[in-house]
DNA sequence: AAACGTATTATATGCACAAAAAATACGTCG
DNA sequence: CGACGTATTTTTTGTGCATATAATACGTTT
């Protein structure tokens, strides 16, 4: 009675997201080999979740026949998962850190006792934070911040090292956007410019910002540049957390997002590099403590 | 009984590089306090590193008095220290998947029963393997390598994506070079250049080169330029391992190195970028097994 | 034949406890 | 006062076993 596992959870968001994406509508059916196939998992996990999807409502269950579509998924945070217990701590960790509750450096055993958690789970999250960069693990025991996290310092790196890379994967001769990708991205950066700014949430902002810079490394077709730009993007991710910004400024990223897709698409790759240089440039020249003139009720966080 | 721990071994090692890098010779006193500081960890594994090293005959050990350097350490590899059991299975596993002994993948229970070492080692050296970027967890159980080891596309990838950074690190503006590792680097280079050539040993070979592009990145200022770096050198280094080139490439590298090394000097970083960019495409067109005209005795492996 | 249901097997994970090792504190000697 | 020796405390690592869960095999239904 431990409640789903952590893959069965990851695989009922999982089929939402694949049956949204493969166009379904209500009453379609999800076979379990495709679904097993299309995951690289086992049919009993594949089960497990579909069972979950059944108990919340989301698929329907016939006896030898199958589970269908009861609904059809929503776009945005489909499963009712409540972020997980991984997710949480891992947000506690970084909002406690970056307002300097936590020291320099920590033992297992300190975080252990604060958060009350399972050793596997602070495990798990320490692991997260150790690939994301964050953490190091000290030569005799306990765990170092990065300095990643909060220095100036680490912004303005991160800045530069982005905006050498990025325009250069524009310009890498293999160079072909995945246009469907694409195609979905520059859908929500329009219904931004085209007023929906305030019905958007910070964290949705976020991704499809993140979403954009990872398109783009994609197109590079060449793993070590999406890597690179994957890896700023989980640092960016929990560094931004605690940034504010007007909507102002997410309206101007969006503009220029759309101008890079749009001299990609005119087969202009040289312009949409200039272009991606120059809001790397400028985006990362403010501080966002320098800013922050608007209510709080209507910043935005971004970056 | 079992053995001294892994920090011990490594402190034994560091504690000797350090004691050659700051000029020290025979009788030289090695206070306690000021290893503790440098190397991050207190008293107590600092003490049994010491002890390590006197019992190898490296320390004198004068109660009351403590350690004192009993003869002046040599450059290459110096503590006894045989291969570590994680470098042995690390190596042991790279080399059964580079010759296909290993499938694509395998469960965890498979390479205890193959290897037969205990789960923590394994763990360590999957997760090792993991950080590096070469196996991947699967979803449900069991790892998978990453197409990383094996293929000419991601040799390519490799190439190209050095090819666009490396050079922009030296363009960065607060590029500067540390002055004393450069130089240290630049003496092994000559030694080879000067006739060595036969005399080392392919290990130190690889090893030297890994180091001078992460000089070179170094010198940008800017950590992430680094980690890009030292991510690619973790991969070239466990694929690189069964690569075999002539001799005769050795000196080209070692001569391209000093020329990027010696423009520098020069204050003309541009024209150094133009070189380094030179140096990468050139080594990266060939494929290692495209060459391989020499007798087997002769081989020397390098990239 | 393709998909499902059920049962079996193999694998991994969580947890508790023992043992090792590092940090720390304090007294002593040069 | 700075470095060393010894003792104590704290933290981490290792190991075995029970349990959870994924993979697999095989029969059944559509």
């Amino acid at each position: 009675m431990s409640g789903p596992s952590r893959l069965q959870e990851q695989l009922a968001d999982a089929v939402l997201e694949y049956a949204r994406d493969a166009g379904m509508t209500t009453g379609a059916h999800l076979p379990e080999p495709v679904l097993c196939e299309r995951f690289k998992v086992s049919r009993t996990p594949v089960r497990a979740a579909l069972s979950l999807l059944a108990r919340r409502g989301y698929v329907r269950h016939v006896p030898r026949k199958g589970y269908f579509l009861a609904r059809k998924p929503r776009g945005d945070r489909t499963a009712g998962t409540a972020r997980s217990d991984e997710e949480r701590l891992y947000l506690a960790i970084a909002e406690d850190r970056i307002s300097r509750r936590l020291p320099d450096h920590v033992s297992e055993a300190d975080l252990l006792r604060r958060y009350g958690v399972t050793r596997s789970l602070l495990g798990r999250v320490l692991q997260r934070l150790l690939h994301e960069g964050l953490v190091e693990r000290r030569p005799g025991r306990g765990w170092m911040f990065a300095p990643v996290l909060d220095s100036q310092q680490a912004h303005d790196e991160s800045y530069r090292f982005r905006i050498a890379l990025e325009p250069l994967a524009l310009l890498e001769p293999m160079f072909a956007l995945d246009e469907a990708a694409a195609a979905r991205s520059e859908e929500k950066h329009r219904a931004i410019v085209e007023g929906r700014v305030r019905a958007i949430t910070p964290v949705e902002l976020f991704e499809m910002n993140a979403e954009f810079h990872e398109i783009i490394a994609a197109g590079a077709q060449n793993r070590f540049f999406l890597q690179a730009v994957q890896q700023q993007n989980r640092l960016r991710r929990f560094v931004n957390y605690h940034w504010i910004y007007g909507p102002e400024r997410a309206l101007r990223t969006c503009r220029e997002h759309l101008a890079v897709l749009a001299a990609i698409r005119a087969g202009d790759r040289v312009w949409a590099a200039t272009l991606l240089r120059q809001h790397l440039e400028s985006t990362g020249r403010v501080s966002p403590y320098e800013e922050g003139t608007s209510a709080p009720e209507r910043l935005i966080r971004f970056d």
